[in-house]
DNA sequence: TCAATGCTTTGATGGAGATCGAACTATGAA
DNA sequence: TTCATAGTTCGATCTCCATCAAAGCATTGA
């Protein structure tokens, strides 16, 4: 008994239904308010402010205080990892493969991971990425290939600004939708941001879905599925 | 809201000191008892019989029974996966760090999860392969690379009996000691089968800390880390 | 200084579920 | 049959914690 570390803890944070809507909110990568994860949680704001102070304390997010507003994130790509290893296990395992709702189709095809893209899409991506040697694995690491910087350059991924950080510049995130990796860290977020800026694809309202135009989607293959 | 796998109740399961206990015993990869598992749990036969009952209808847990027995043991590798990734953020963002705990430097360096080794050898050793493609990355899959089957015939795992099942021959897991992916699926288990027979190493009684003996240790490296 | 907005703290309530003793079922041994 | 062991089910208790209304801070703007 009492080997390794506190799993409970950190499951049981994760098992209340308020903050389990919350923290797959901000799966979606973006910090909210702490209205906004009420909204979410489906609860008011004394009862999620109270969450929040505990997903706080147990490590799993990070509060940015901006005016009168803070802004709540998840902790570290690290969390966001975690989080998509248990949707995984919790649509493997579900209760009977209830129905599939309705959003959940197009959520395996292409949605937001934290601040990167996963889905379908994504783990194509990571594939070609793996298979040309634009990136290469060491270990659970992942680097930059040979021919890889000079391919994002020419693709038009600004690698300059993905300076020193603490933040890994390739990471890999397992997907719960398809049971295998896509391409988070640094790079993952710039190629997103790459995708939304050109408009190849927009993200749905309210939520993690991301939507490839016809042109959008043609567009996004020759640059990272035809290499 | 209501987006994705319904990970508030599996999250919830785990969360339970006593559910988490019996989880983190059943990462030694044997099948336990109820008995045994109430021990492991710190709770009477009855509450640990409704703790069981509820891990297996969530899809956590498998039961078969045999005789007056009745064995538990986790429902499949994907679990044990995600077991790893909770410990991974657990010891992360821990409580400041707690005391190591005694076994916990033991463990860091070799201990069993579910069938096969982890650990810095074994991320080690994951390494090695990888870097001499005896093991190769396709995606989330790993596979056998062009030499990698005579390689591990010439060191005396028997290739012929990993056969067809629906288990994957390979597949990687998430260490929470060392935050790096070592060997998983039936060929990881084969190896540590392998460690265990040629007694390089023994299991220490009631924990997963797996103890390489002097002459063992080399005898390992010679076979897996010098190749 | 006053009012408005965003969020936290406090306190009271209620409900879910973890726990165990005791009774019950099933398998195996004498 | 009878006893013993392994496990489940039942019922009662009790503790924890999620919840919200109301009050308290803090920041912004007028």
């Amino acid at each position: 008994m009492k080997d390794g570390p506190d799993i409970a803890r950190i499951a049981s944070l994760i098992g209340d239904p308020a903050r389990a809507n919350m923290l797959t909110a901000l799966m979606a990568g973006a910090a909210l308010t702490a209205s906004e994860l009420a909204l979410e949680g489906g609860v008011t704001l004394p009862t999620a402010s109270s969450h929040l102070a505990k997903l706080i304390e147990g490590g799993l997010l990070t509060v940015t205080a901006q005016g009168r507003h803070r802004y709540y994130g998840l902790a570290g790509p690290q969390v966001a990892s975690m989080l998509e290893a248990i949707m995984g296990v919790a649509a493997g395992v579900g209760p009977k493969r209830a129905r599939p709702g309705p959003r959940e189709p197009a959520m395996r095809e292409a949605r937001v991971c934290y601040d990167h893209l996963a889905g379908e899409h994504a783990v194509k991506m990571m594939d070609t990425f793996l298979a040309r040697d634009i990136l290469v694995r060491d270990g659970q690491e992942i680097r930059l290939g040979p021919n890889g910087a000079s391919h994002f350059i020419a693709i038009g991924i600004d690698m300059e600004r993905l300076g020193p950080s603490r933040r890994p510049v390739c990471r890999d995130c397992l997907d719960w939708s398809v049971r295998r990796s896509h391409l988070a860290g640094q790079l993952g977020a710039a190629i997103l941001d790459k995708i939304l800026a050109e408009k190849w694809a927009r993200r749905e309202k309210d939520s993690r879905v991301v939507t490839f135009s016809q042109k959008g989607r043609q567009a996004f293959e020759k640059a990272f599925l035809e290499v």
